[in-house]
DNA sequence: GGCCAGGGCCCAC
DNA sequence: GTGGGCCATGGC
């Protein structure tokens, strides 16, 4: 499938911290594994994707996961047209972000993770833990390789201390257990805070042990997509007060935040400002 | 080899 | 309600 968009950069998407299971394989191609699925996405020019994928399982799956149907163009131009010179810079230079639309579970356990770890150490925290939880597949369309999905709630509801410490969870890993608990034994239902609000979602997650403030809203805006939601980093305060000096005024850009976040986030840790 | 990382908990104050 | 120590561990 050749999918044509003016607002759509695997690399880009990759590198901007919102997923930890999307990796280069080779030039301007990355693998992705979601939804128990593998992908891989070559960049063929600026606008240009081939998703390697029947167009079936792009209508029912990728295209609902990348969230092309939503408009980014119209936020980046708003940006770029706009009077704030650093969100200029930032959404001309993160233009082919997209948010992606995770699987809930898999966004609240990997930010659980996320917490006092860099990003490699991250994804590698997150491999290995699939690795030894989550289901074996083979992908019989891209040459036979073998993946492993994201663990289900149930398995690692019942996972040893010693276990996870194996995958270098460190003192996580009693949130992670507890956290995957609540949601197999349907006591925490991640499904029902889509259909809810972007802030009861918040205190809904953070009745989780090991989730806080800022682990609750990359859940909400990358697990539930709800794009109201702006998680405060070390990177983004770094922003908010080297940049605006404590006085951004998020109401500016009311019920797509988490947009201006990713574009904020991804161009602060590019290199590109000293 | 010390500092930092897409932080949160817990306990003083 | 707020601030600081502490947590486990890899990357750089």
């Amino acid at each position: 499938m050749i999918i044509h968009n003016e607002n759509l950069n695997i690399e880009q998407i990759a590198e901007s911290g919102q997923c930890f299971r999307m990796n280069p394989i080779e030039k301007n191609t990355y693998s992705l594994i979601a939804y128990g699925r593998y992908l891989e996405l070559k960049q063929i020019d600026e606008s240009t994707v081939e998703f390697r994928c029947s167009e079936e399982e792009f209508k029912q799956l990728w295209k609902e996961y990348f969230d092309l149907t939503f408009n980014y163009k119209k936020i980046v131009d708003g940006l770029i047209n706009g009077s704030d010179d650093f969100l200029k810079k930032a959404a001309e230079y993160g233009r082919g972000i997209r948010i992606l639309k995770q699987e809930p579970f898999e966004a609240l356990i990997s930010f659980i993770i996320s917490q006092n770890k860099n990003i490699p150490a991250i994804k590698s925290c997150i491999e290995a833990i699939c690795k030894q939880y989550g289901e074996r597949k083979i992908n019989k369309e891209l040459g036979g390789a073998e993946y492993y999905i994201f663990p289900r709630p149930e398995v690692l509801a019942q996972a040893r201390c010693e276990d996870l410490r194996q995958c270098k969870t460190g003192y996580r890993d009693q949130y992670i257990i507890r956290a995957a608990q609540a949601v197999a034994s349907g006591k925490l239902d991640l499904d029902s805070l889509i259909k809810c609000s972007h802030e009861e979602a918040v205190e809904t997650l953070k009745s989780i042990h090991g989730v806080g403030i800022k682990v609750a809203n990359c859940v909400s805006l990358y697990g539930l997509h709800h794009i109201e939601a702006f998680p405060v980093d070390v990177w983004i305060k770094k922003i908010l007060k080297e940049i605006y000096q404590d006085k951004f005024d998020l109401n500016a850009y009311h019920g797509f935040a988490g947009i201006v976040q990713q574009y904020m986030f991804y161009y602060i840790r590019s290199n590109l400002i000293s």
